[in-house]
DNA sequence: CGAAATGAGGAATATTATATTCCTTTGCGT
DNA sequence: ACGCAAAGGAATATAATATTCCTCATTTCG
C-alpha cells in the first residue's frame, strides 16, 4: 500500500506535529522530495527533530529511507491507471494522457490483428510466399511504406521481390506474372483502386493473391486465394492512419518472423546483409 | 525515461571508475539504494567522490537526487505488463509464443521511447516543427520510410516537407535551407554518414536540428539542437530492425498527434486530404 | 488535590553523509 | 620529450541526519 495512502489513513491518529508534517507532504509529495529534513521542518513550523521522529514512527530507519518511500509511492502513481487506457485522443487531454492512449490504441489492434488471423491461414500465407518464384508487393499510400518495408525485409531473406512506387510499372509487373508467383496485396479498406487493378491482372495470369485487408467485405478480399486481416481502430486516434498502419507492420512482422523459421538458410541471409550495411555507417 | 537503461547505454563511453560504479548499480539496484555515496565507493573499490562527480555528470544535482531516480527506475520497472510476454524469439517457440513475444517487444520500446522524451525536449520539437517555413526529414534505410509516413501526415496540416529518397537531392535540399527552416534526423545509430552530412550542413546554414537517435552517445546527437530518442531492443527480436522502426513510428506519431493541438486549423487541412483520399477507394 | 509518571516536542549536539577543493597521475597531442 | 587536459583519489568543508537531553503539558494514582 502505498505510503502516501497511509499517511491520510493514520492522520487522525497522529500528535500535532506528526499531523503537520504528513498533511504536508501528502499535500505537496513532489515538494517534499526537494526537501532536507531541516528544510521540510521549517516549511511546516516543526523541528528538525520531529521530522525524523516522524519517520522512524512510521517504520522507517530514517528520514532517507521515508523519503525513497515516498518517491516510490510518487512513481508508482503516475503511471497508476494502471494497464493501459484506451480511448479518443482530444484536445484537451494532458500529455500522459495522450501518450497512454496512443500506446493503448496500437496496442489494442495489434493484439487484435493478431488474433485475427489463425495460424492456419498464416501458414497458408507463409507456405505460398516460401514456394513463389517471385513476390509482388502492392499497397498504395501509407500501406505503401509498410509494403516497402516488408520488401526489405524479404529481401533480406533472399527472396525475389517486385515493388515499385509508380503503379503503371506496377501493373505491367502484375502482368507479367505466372502462377507460380504470390501477390501480396496491403489496403486496409480493400478498395484502392491500383491495388484492385493489379489484383485483378495477377488472378488472371494465374498467381497466388494474399490480400491484406480489414474485416469488413471488399472486393479485394473477395479476389484473394488466402487473405489475411488487419485491425484497425481509427476513430479512436482520430484523423489518422495510425492503427491500421501499425496493424499492417504487425502482421508483415509476424510474417518475418514465421519465415526466417521456414526459409533455409534465413540467417546466413540476414548476417551478409547487415554487413553490407554496417559498411555505409562510419 | 528509467536512470538504468541510461546506465546501460552509456556504459560504454564511460570512463572507467565511472563504468564500474555504473555497473554495479546496473547489477543490483535495490543494494545501491541502502547504500551511502562512501558505501557505495567502497563496494565499487573507487572514491566517494567519485560516485558524488559520477551522479553529478549525470545531470543530477548529486547523490541524493541520483538516488531518488534509481528508486524511481525501479519502482516503475516493477510494471508487470499483465499478459505481454517479453523475449528473445527463436526457432522452437510456438506460434502463440513468437505472437506474444512479437508484441511484448513492440509494446516494451513503445513504453520506453514515450517515457524517454520529456514533455519539455517533445515541446521545444514541436515549437520548433510549427515555427519552421520548411521542414527537412532525413532517414535513409527502414528510416526512410519512417520519414516518409511522417511526411504524409505533415502534409495533412499544411506544413511544407521536404524529402527525397535520393541522398544527392537532399544534400543539396539541405544547402539551401536557412535558419527559419527545421530538420528532422532519423537515425537509430545516429551514424548514419548520408544523415550526418545532411544535418551538418544544415547545421551550417544555421537551421534547427531535431535528431532522432538511440540513447548512445553519437555523432548525430552531438550536432542537434534538440534531440529526441527512440528506445529500442534489438537483440530480443533478432536479426531485424523491427523495434527500432516501432520506436521511431512512436515518436512520430507522438509529435504529429500533439502537433494537431498546435497548428491552427489542423482539423480542416485533414478534412481536405481525407476527402481528397477518398475519392481515389472507389 | 497534588506529586509522580509519561510522552510530545524542541534545542543542542554528535554523528554521518555529501559536496568541493586540491593535488597527483596518466594519457594524448604537439 | 613537453605541456595540457582529463580522471580520479585524498583531504577538507559543508550540510544533513540521528540522538540525546531537556522542558512542559497532560494524565494518573495515591
Amino acid at each position: 500500500m502505498s505510503i502516501l495512502k497511509i499517511l491520510g489513513a493514520q492522520l487522525e491518529a497522529m500528535t500535532q506535529a506528526d499531523r503537520q508534517i504528513a498533511q504536508f507532504i501528502i499535500d505537496d509529495p513532489e515538494r517534499m522530495l526537494a526537501l532536507s529534513s531541516a528544510a521540510l521542518a521549517a516549511a511546516t513550523g516543526r523541528s528538525q527533530s520531529s521530522v525524523v521522529k516522524f519517520s522512524q514512527k512510521l517504520g522507517y530507519a530514517g528520514y532517507q529511507q521515508f523519503k525513497l518511500a515516498v518517491n516510490k509511492a510518487k512513481a508508482l502513481e503516475w503511471q497508476a491507471p494502471a494497464g493501459v487506457i484506451h480511448g479518443t485522443i482530444d484536445a484537451s487531454d494532458s500529455y500522459v494522457n495522450i501518450l497512454q492512449k496512443l500506446i493503448g490504441s496500437k496496442l489494442l489492434s495489434m493484439r487484435e490483428t493478431a488474433a485475427a488471423n489463425s495460424e492456419d491461414m498464416i501458414d497458408a500465407a507463409l507456405g505460398a510466399i516460401v514456394g513463389a518464384r517471385k513476390t509482388l508487393l502492392a499497397g498504395v499510400g501509407a500501406s505503401s511504406l509498410v509494403a516497402k518495408d516488408f520488401s526489405y525485409k524479404l529481401l533480406k531473406l533472399g527472396r525475389t521481390v517486385l515493388l515499385d512506387n509508380d503503379s503503371h510499372i506496377q501493373i505491367s509487373n502484375a502482368s507479367a506474372l505466372t502462377k507460380a508467383d504470390v501477390v501480396v496485396a496491403l489496403s486496409h479498406s480493400g478498395r484502392s483502386l491500383e491495388i484492385l487493378r493489379i489484383a485483378e491482372l495477377a488472378k488472371k495470369r494465374g498467381a497466388t493473391i494474399i490480400s491484406i485487408t480489414g474485416l469488413q467485405p471488399n472486393p479485394l478480399l473477395a479476389l484473394a486465394d488466402i487473405s489475411l486481416h488487419t485491425i484497425a481502430d481509427e476513430d479512436r486516434v482520430r484523423s489518422s492512419a495510425i492503427t491500421s498502419r501499425d496493424a499492417q507492420l504487425m502482421l508483415t512482422d509476424m510474417l518475418f518472423i514465421l519465415l526466417l523459421r521456414r526459409v533455409p538458410g534465413a540467417h546466413d541471409f540476414i548476417q551478409h546483409s547487415e554487413t553490407a550495411v554496417t559498411v555505409l555507417k562510419m
